[in-house]
DNA sequence: ATTTTAATACCGTAAAAGAGTGATTTTTAG
DNA sequence: CTAAAAATCACTCTTTTACGGTATTAAAAT
């Protein structure tokens, strides 16, 4: 029945993880651990030479980052799924992750029990989300629901609030007239709920507007 | 030689660190250890019955934070020595962990050699940073210095002007004249090289100043 | 083809901020 | 105790923001 265990590689540049991983997949005969790395660059190299069907990777990595390691290798060896794994339950991190090609997302709390559902799940063709990352993503997909929609314009003008410029001197580098300017401000100030310069700052970055 | 091994108690909410460092110090004939625990809650409980000579612990736990557990810890138990466990290498961390009273601070990427080092050292009375988080260290300690230093008064006014109140409002709430909020305020511009509402709370957030 | 949205512009008034200068009183630190 | 720093208040003047409308045109969406 195992005679074709799934290859797992791994990613982390946390030796504890590593060593946590392979003890907690040791003795699991339908996994086969074939290697793991601490740095992208070391985890590019094996895949020269070798091939794997799943990668558990840490998103923090030294040199790359997970969502750009995870982008060449799923785009370069598109049989190799790669499973996500993080300390941080952020929404962005998980949309991140899954838009650079990732199959799986799994927090580092999890179980000896999941971790194996998960591999399973994803050498067999579908996705697994671990239960909080699904959450924090439908989270985050619902706060930027929330945020008002700006215009490609009122951007522009809050951006160049942010850094200090005048209405008169925004009017002159986007060539329109200060009254313009004062409308686009007038509705940031609406749309965001704010009454004052001040507020429309501390909003906008608070919200990562700017 | 052994007959005293240091007993030390990992305190992680991930199974798979805890996994991890077990596995690491296993066979070490020096160390004991004495347990584990997934959260604040659990190692709390632990010290009502037994003790520990040293405490590998995370920062980031699911009830309290590591600060406030190892505030607690250092306060009841005087003579547990607590090592703060992190993946990240933030100045602000470190500092908040050392005067919770951790005697160490060692990254998640750290090596068998290290922790034996770092726990040794620990039991012995000293305390121990590994490199990385003395230099997160130092270079917060030098971002902070570069910042002007704003009296107390600036600073209120300045989370009031954040918050979207006028000089009005602000002379208000702190029973002074509206002249003397504008003094504040331009004491605030020119201490913090601004010219203006927007630049003043941009600088704000950014510096973590409010 | 037509409705909606985005971007543009104008007007007028009141409120707030920005800039300069000076002075007094309290607190704090040496 | 005394000098320095912080906090306070005052006054003038200019610039900018804030807030209320209204309105035209271009681009997008339906």
């Amino acid at each position: 029945m195992f005679s074709n265990p799934i290859k797992v590689f791994l990613v982390d540049d946390h030796q504890m993880v590593i060593e946590g991983i392979k003890s907690l997949l040791l003795g699991e005969d339908c996994i086969k651990l074939v290697g793991y790395a601490n740095t992208a660059e070391k985890c590019l190299q094996f895949f020269e030479t070798q091939t794997c069907d799943v990668i558990l990777m840490d998103i923090n990595l030294p040199d790359y980052s997970g969502i750009e390691l995870c982008e060449i290798i799923t785009k370069k060896y598109t049989k190799t799924k790669v499973i996500a794994l993080s300390t941080l339950n952020q929404g962005s991190y998980v949309r991140k992750m899954l838009e650079s090609g990732a199959s799986g997302y799994l927090l580092k709390n999890t179980d000896k029990h999941e971790i194996l559902k998960a591999i399973q799940t994803i050498y067999n063709g579908h996705n697994y989300l671990t239960f909080e990352a699904n959450r924090a993503l439908k989270y985050e997909q619902e706060l930027q629901n929330r945020l008002p929609k700006l215009t490609k314009r009122e951007k522009e003008v809050l951006i160049l609030i942010a850094e200090g410029f005048t209405n008169a001197q925004i009017s002159e580098k986007l060539f329109i007239c200060i009254d313009t300017v004062d409308s686009h401000r007038k509705n940031l100030y609406t749309k965001l709920e704010v009454k004052n310069t001040a507020m429309l700052i501390r909003f906008a970055t608070e919200n990562n507007l700017i």
